[in-house]
DNA sequence: ATGGTCGACTTTCGA
């Protein structure tokens, strides 16, 4: 069966109920994974959702911050919302795809404030070790039964390659893109020998974003994007892999997230 | 020119 998965970090999805829509109607993902859906579960639009064609639905919400939605066309088996790091924030959920034996990860890592010093900053502490616990995670057992492959998406919040920013050398001290951050998300993709199935499809030396800030006069013009949202998966699902798409159109619609959506494409058995 | 813009339990904080 083919598997359409996209990611997007939806930046209010109370807000931007009507961007979905429009969003699931033209690209038709089997499921999508949101993040920053910044409500309380009480609060997602489930009947909208619902009524898009997406009747399974797993929220983790939480007031005003984070929070993170997996709807699907598909049912799925709730696999359990991990408190990385004790932090009590909604950034995690865990579902199975019913009658595969597919795991798929919602993730939303924390962003981890302006200066990049764990000393002067606790939200950029707080952002190494949420990775490092997850490391530890996924090394201990959250990706280590064999018998099923695992699918980790969302927005990690960080821009691991040189061309996966606007200007490398300019972001070396701005987060997202610091080599200690990097280091960490290096150590994340050996805990499962993840492999990073955008840069399947687009080579390593070609720009790619998915982020634009809304602080830019024009986004479009000035251009200067982050790769911070991700599609990784365990070995075993590395040959599924048919395409991936990143819409970087969304960013044009009106009142858009700052955000894109990533579409993966994926052949199963 | 160290700015700029978003969204939320909005006059502040997180992104």
């Amino acid at each position: 069966m083919k598997l359409r998965l996209a990611t997007w970090n939806i930046n209010s999805v109370r807000l931007r109920i009507g961007l979905v829509e429009r969003f699931v109607k033209t690209f038709q993902p089997d499921v999508l994974c949101l993040q920053e859906i910044k409500c309380v579960d009480e609060l997602f639009p489930y009947d909208a959702v619902k009524a898009l064609g997406y009747p399974h639905i797993q929220v983790k919400g939480q007031a005003g911050y984070h929070g993170v939605a997996t709807l699907s066309r598909l049912p799925l088996e709730p696999k359990g919302t991990e408190n990385f790091c004790g932090s009590g924030e909604a950034r995690h959920i865990a579902v199975a795809l019913g009658g595969q034996r597919v795991i798929i990860h919602n993730l939303y890592i924390p962003a981890g404030g302006d200066i990049p010093d764990p000393q002067l900053n606790p939200k950029f502490g707080q952002k190494l070790a949420y990775i490092r616990t997850l490391t530890e995670w996924f090394a201990d057992g959250g990706a280590a039964d064999t018998s099923c492959q695992h699918v980790m998406v969302g927005d990690f919040n960080v821009a691991p390659l040189e061309h996966d920013v606007w200007s490398h050398k300019q972001l070396l001290k701005v987060v997202s893109h610091t080599p200690v951050e990097v280091e960490h998300l290096t150590r994340l993709k050996a805990s499962a020998n993840w492999v990073d199935v955008m840069r399947k499809y687009v080579p390593e030396d070609q720009k790619l974003y998915t982020w634009w800030s809304y602080r830019a006069r024009d986004w479009r013009a000035s251009n200067k994007g982050r790769r911070l949202d991700h599609i990784w998966t365990t070995p075993g699902l590395e040959g599924a892999a048919r395409s991936v798409t990143v819409v970087e159109e969304a960013r044009g619609w009106e009142q858009p997230s700052d955000h894109v959506p990533v579409i993966a494409e994926f052949e199963l058995n």
